[in-house]
DNA sequence: CTTGACATTGCAACCGGTTGCGGTTAGAAT
DNA sequence: ATTCTAACCGCAACCGGTTGCAATGTCAAG
């Protein structure tokens, strides 16, 4: 690979010539400026990114950490709505994505501080706020820009993130249930050590409180998000015999499918005497049978808002502040009806 | 951010000191290790990976540029299946991905070369193999390891792939349609300068010859694996009359949704009137209604396979050259079915 | 014909690690 | 007691760009 240096041989010029031809600097004849593209097309060159990056401090990147890994976490939609909104808008802007993998808990959050401490990209992309670690202060400390997906619980911090409201929706979404004449209705949670699980399990409470509803423990459960999480949910709700659920709320569609597989497979009806309510508004969600009434949640835009946020901050220098919320919708299909009159 | 100096004049020992206790180097005793530990916890030190690449030569990154950024794009599986292959191995051995985006066509060259041309990943994997550009020259010469997924049609060059037997898996489709009776049969292709579509397209051709088909140039259409690729090649080819086709393949699953919705729209019945297959193994597809029957292509092995490829490649410093095969897989569901009695 | 402003380019230090080489020291071998 | 070896660590160059500063050149105003 040819450096600076060689081109600048071959020009006849000084390296820092090349490089101020190669940054668009002012100042450089057009002569020498014709020379040098001209050797550094001969000798096929091309700044390297990351000598550059070195000085200027700056890699062009955008990174995210995906929370886990696991095989059926990408049938969902959620991952690759917050790649298409991320990734669009990187690309508009020309910065590029750089992705870290983990195993979950607390693995992510060591993956996001070693690509933030050892300074691989200019800005990140908090996807699943954790209430187990402070990594907002952590971050703050790495003094980078970061926005973050979600409603932290820290009121005090100038911390930039988009919410979806997860609290208010969610209390909708059983409202909803609750209209349609369902009392015992189950939460089927992601992560409980993420804040929007516990996000949507108080509107849940809070909703159900409103109808002067007492709900049974047994009817919060934890399915991590995997389609089986929501299979086994089922499995062991049903268990409750007459005080089993008529309604189920997922947080994510996969979980959804899973229960709606569990009930195919006793052959309860859905919706006559079980509804499903899915969350992200998968393509899946929709082709469902029955079809998978959703919560959408606009995390393609969501991403989209906070990769410009981040880019803006990157470019002015500015911690970034903006706080802003985006707005859901209940896509009401066919898992969805009145409940069964015992 | 504190760097190795600061850590050293707080050990009271030479950077390079500090620079061996990182990276685990032997001949440090422990009484100084410690001590660079301990100045480093207390400044809260953590190498600058940027500065190590620049020296060592390495970004312990995997690249890859998604082909298209546009919404829908990411609906089908494709994508997400890909990550998840890619991650799940690149997370498994340190390494991070590196995703570029494009807009399509030259584009997706151009975002490579720039990629590979300024050092910024170790390794990349082709995603979609163009023909109208020697992207494999051009790769040779940055004398990088990369892996392309599909077959590319240079047979001399030691090239690494993994491919899915397009050509024969489709013929395979084909004929499986044929034998329900049917003799009137659509491709509706990707991007047709992308060589997976041609070999596809070869497929459907000699499966069609075998059974002395003389298939009508009305029959080909491209989508760009997009849904409403699907729909309009349907409203294009439904204008053929009795020459429309009795069934579909289509080089996607969205694409195949996309076709399903045209018919539903113009009240056609499938599987009666015209079958459908799709490609890919999309979960939605499983839930489409009818069900459609896709070619499921293992497109997370097969990235997940290219990544321990390109990374023993880049361990080893040998140029990579395994060159492997997967199969593929025929999910029959209810969207195919007897050809109709004229 | 000066003087000055501005355009153009070179020089050298710097970004933050890495590493070959050489010097010092301690303990073992003779 | 002397020599040898190996452990330990500092020195300085290097990875491939960037940039403030200084030097030189050019042209127009005075």
């Amino acid at each position: 690979m040819p450096t600076i240096r060689d081109v600048a041989v071959r020009a006849g010029v000084h390296p820092s010539t090349v490089s101020r031809v190669f940054s668009g600097k002012p100042y450089i004849s057009q002569a020498t400026r014709e020379r040098v593209l001209e050797a550094a097309e001969a000798l096929g060159f091309q700044p390297n990114a990351i000598a550059r990056s070195l000085t200027l401090q700056r890699t062009n990147m955008l990174a995210i950490v995906v929370p886990h890994v696991f095989d059926g976490y990408f049938d969902d939609s959620f991952f690759p709505q917050v790649m298409r909104g991320l990734l669009q808008v990187a690309y508009k802007y020309g910065y590029r994505v750089l992705v870290g993998g983990s195993g979950g808990h607390m693995d992510e959050v060591t993956q996001l501080y070693d690509i933030v401490g050892s300074r691989q990209a200019d800005g990140v992309i908090i996807l699943s706020y954790r209430l187990d670690v402070d990594v907002i202060g952590a971050l703050l400390e790495f003094n980078i820009p970061f926005v973050v997906i979600g409603r932290p619980d820290i009121p005090a911090a100038e911390v930039a993130f988009v919410e979806s409201q997860d609290r208010h929706y969610t209390a909708e979404v059983i409202r909803y249930l609750i209209r349609l004449g369902h009392r015992r209705i189950a939460f089927v949670g992601g992560d409980p050590d993420v804040a929007v699980t516990v996000e949507r399990l108080l509107g849940y409470q809070t909703a159900l409180a409103e109808a002067g509803i007492e709900p049974l423990p047994e009817w919060v459960d934890y399915g991590f998000f995997a389609e089986d999480g929501g299979y086994q949910a089922v499995q062991r709700m049903i268990r409750l015999g007459v005080r089993a659920p008529t309604a189920y709320y997922a947080a994510n569609d996969l979980m959804a499918l899973g229960i709606l597989r569990a009930l195919r497979e006793r052959h309860i009806p859905v919706p006559e005497a079980v509804s499903v309510v899915g969350t992200n508004g998968s393509l899946a969600a929709a082709h469902a049978h029955p079809a998978l009434t959703t919560l959408y949640v606009p995390y393609a835009e969501m991403t989209a808002r906070a990769a410009s946020i981040l880019i803006r901050s990157i470019q002015t220098g500015e911690k970034p502040r903006e706080q802003s919320q985006v707005e859901c919708q209940l896509i009401i299909r066919t898992s969805t009806g009145p409940a069964p009159t015992d």
